[in-house]
RNA sequence: GGCCAGUUGGUGAAGCGGUUAACACACAUGCCUUUCACGCAUGCAUUCACGGGUUCAAAUCCCGUACUGGUCACCA
């Protein structure tokens, strides 16, 4: 039994092939130098901050190169998913004003020609995709269940070899296609595996934006593409949507650096240029016992967006704050040029830190405070020179002389300073 | 355990072979001020996780060690 009678068996529903959709969605109209970025959120129903920082990268950088930044829903995952947690999205990005120049706008409305931007109504271009694979002996059904993968690892535990599903120990990689097709026939649930040719002796370097050049061993292991409901994995998904969206870079999380070998494996099999990397450092924060972790968003109210409105601390504030930390030159440049806007100041990945950054509230009350001054001089000032042409303008005077301007504008609960003593 | 990354003051961080190791936050002292905030002045790493090596010269390059983080799911 060819590949290709296989393949229809396993997907008798998929009627375009690869090349349909990529007549459907031709490479992006741009400049050169634009850059197409993504934000691609599972619909939890809010941002956390370390996303919102990627976010708010993501949609800086086509900003100023005049490219694409779209929103992007991966719902492939039932149990990630809530109850209109698009709009929540939605309306933490709006609160920041991080806009999109694509992708979807609400529960069930979306905008831009590259869609549908919600995964779960992808289902049909990722069979397509998968059927191309296995067409080209690129991807098998793998009938394991969780018991056998289960005793896979353990054999692989006690000889203190690679855990995975790679190699030999990919027993489904050998079963003929005659087999397959009975199995699948008898009702068999299955899985859509890849089926690697990487060498993990072998190394793949990955170009990345911040890191610079990391040599990774190359991907060996039969990864699942398609879950046995027939929804993709993340990896899966990534590939194809982030291709056929024509995505020029990839902003993530670290924590995505150690399948990047897999995800350019999927892009050479299908003959696909990879993206961009940009491999974000977590935000992360000083626990009570002095370790370092991840900004969680059960335990601290800071890790919730909602939050700052709530301290007053205004989005802008928040969004200098964040390019703050992005960019290790942009707090001095914002110095220099105290006239300027987030919007004239060019975001440089080689001047983001690669390691992960900790949250420092202090740092930004202090900006807040600075920013909503500054605010206030302004507006000082601005009055002062309706009724007196001739008054000294300097700036931070007027906000001495008009203290009551500038106090009680940031509601912050802080520690009491100690009193001064009197004299 | 395998693989990968990171490690500069209390915190964020600049630095990319020769600097007095920037800057900002926090802190301390003094000034200003009705209070707070703002502002001003001064102080705060003899040292860049540790151990070797290369070099006339290393925070910067190389090797090893330690520690921290990430990852190794039909989660993203």
């Amino acid at each position: 039994m060819t590949n290709k009678e296989l393949a229809d068996i396993m997907y008798p529903n998929v009627t375009k092939t690869i090349d349909d959709y990529e007549k459907m969605y031709p490479e992006r109209n741009l400049d050169p130098k634009a850059v197409v970025t993504r934000f691609a959120p599972s619909p939890t129903g809010f941002v956390h901050m370390g996303s919102l920082l990627t976010a708010f990268i993501a949609s800086k950088v086509p900003k100023d190169t005049n490219g694409v930044f779209y929103l992007r829903i991966e719902d492939t995952d039932q149990k990630r998913s809530v109850e209109n947690g698009i709009e929540g999205i939605i309306k933490d990005l709006k609160a920041f004003d991080i806009e999109i120049t694509e992708g979807a706008i609400s529960e069930t409305e979306e905008i831009g020609s590259y869609g549908p931007y919600i995964q779960s109504k992808r289902i049909e271009i990722y069979h397509t995709f998968a059927k191309w694979l296995v067409e080209n002996d690129y991807a098998y059904p793998c009938f394991c269940q969780p018991e056998e993968l289960e005793a896979i690892r353990e054999h692989q535990e006690k000889r203190k070899e690679r855990i995975g599903y790679y190699g030999r120990h990919a027993h489904c990689r050998y079963l003929s296609n005659e087999e397959r097709a009975e199995r699948i026939k008898n009702g068999e649930t299955y899985v859509l595996r890849l089926k690697s040719t990487g060498d993990f002796e072998k190394k793949v370097s990955i170009n990345d934006l911040v890191r610079g050049r990391i040599d990774y061993p190359e991907n060996d292991i039969d990864h699942i593409l398609i879950k046995s409901d027939g929804i993709p994995v993340y990896h899966f998904a990534h590939v194809v949507d982030d291709h056929l969206m024509r995505t020029t870079h990839i902003l993530r999380g670290e924590e995505w650096l150690p399948s990047t070998p897999l995800h350019i494996e999927l892009f050479n099999k299908f003959g696909f240029t990879v993206p961009k990397y940009c491999h974000l450092g977590v935000v992360v924060k000083i626990d009570e016992d002095g370790s370092r972790r991840k900004l969680s968003k059960r335990k601290d109210p800071e890790a919730k967006v909602s939050f700052y409105a709530e301290k007053g601390i205004p989005s802008e504030a928040v969004k200098l704050y964040l390019m703050t930390i992005a960019n290790s030159n942009f707090e001095g440049w914002y110095d220099q040029n105290p006239d300027k806007t987030l919007d004239d100041f060019t975001f440089d990945f080689k001047k983001m830190s690669a390691s992960g950054s900790l949250f420092d509230i202090e740092k930004m009350y202090n900006i807040s405070k600075n920013y909503i001054s500054r605010l206030k001089a302004t507006e000082v000032y601005k009055g002062l020179c309706k009724w007196s042409q001739e008054y000294d303008p300097d700036f931070y005077k007027l906000i001495t002389k008009y203290q009551e301007l500038t106090t009680n504008v940031l509601n912050i609960e802080r520690e009491q300073k100690k009193p001064r003593k009197d004299f």
